[in-house]
DNA sequence: CAGGATCCGTATTGATACTG
DNA sequence: CAGTATCAATACGGATCCTG
C-alpha cells in the first residue's frame, strides 16, 4: 500500500508554474463549498467569512483557469454570476476526502505533539 | 461518497495557529524521503535539491514540533544526525497517496485547461 | 557534517475604498 | 451584486557566509 508512493512522483509536478493552487488559504474551501451545486459569488463568501472580494476573486480565477470551477455570467441588473464545479474540479473532491479522514482521526495527536514540543 | 464531505471540516483546521506545514513546498516530499526509513541530513538534501540547509531545517523543525518526525543525534565526530517518520507522520503517508494519485489521474486534463484558458 | 546567522526578494493575504 | 484599485503587512523561500 505504500507501493502506491512513487518516490518521483513529484517530478514534474511541483514545479509547475503557475503553481497549483489547492494549497493555499481558501481553494480547499471553496471546492467543499460547490460541493452540492453553483453558488453566487455573495453565496461564497458567507461560508468563507472573513474572507475579502478581493481573494476570493483571485481564487476563483486560479481555479477557473485550472477547469476546476466554471463562471456563468447570468447578466441583467442587478448582477448575477455563479459559480459550480467542473468535472474535473469534483474528481478533487476525493483526495480532499482522504485529507479530512486524516484530520478527523489524528488532529488530536497532532495538537498533543505541539503541546510536549512547547513545554 | 460525497457524503464523507463534512460542510465543517475545515472549521477548526484551516485556522489552527502555527499553520499546518503540509501544503508547504517541502514537508510532503521530505514525508515521502522518509517513508523507506530513516535518513540523515545530508542525505535529505540530494533528492530534495536544490533546497537549501536552511529550508530543509525549518522544514525538519517544523515536522519535529507536530510530531511527524523524530530527530535522532548520534553525536561524536563528524556530526550525525538521523531523521526518521514517527508513526504519526507514517499515517500522513495514505492522504499523500491520494493526492498523488489524483495528480497521475488528472495532471493532464489540468494542464490542459490552463492551455485553453491563456489562449 | 549539520547546522546557525544574516540579509533579501517575492508571493500571498488582507484592509479599505470605490464602481458599473 | 459582483467585483476592481490601491496600499500595506507578513510569511515563505532563498543566497551567502560562518561555526562547533
Amino acid at each position: 500500500m505504500t507501493g502506491a508512493l512513487d518516490p518521483d512522483m513529484f517530478a514534474g509536478c511541483a514545479d509547475v508554474d503557475p503553481p497549483f493552487r489547492v494549497g493555499d488559504k481558501w481553494t480547499a474551501k471553496v471546492l467543499v463549498c460547490l460541493r452540492d451545486g453553483p453558488r453566487r459569488f455573495s453565496e461564497l463568501g458567507v461560508p468563507l467569512r472573513p474572507i475579502t472580494p478581493k481573494v476570493l476573486t483571485g481564487t476563483l480565477r486560479a481555479m477557473e483557469r485550472d477547469g476546476f470551477v466554471r463562471r456563468t455570467d447570468h447578466g441583467g441588473m442587478p448582477p448575477r454570476v455563479e459559480y459550480a464545479l467542473t468535472d474535473l474540479g469534483r474528481t478533487l473532491l476525493t483526495p480532499l476526502a482522504a485529507a479530512c479522514a486524516w484530520s478527523r482521526e489524528h488532529l488530536g495527536e497532532l495538537l498533543a505533539a505541539r503541546d510536549a514540543a512547547s513545554a
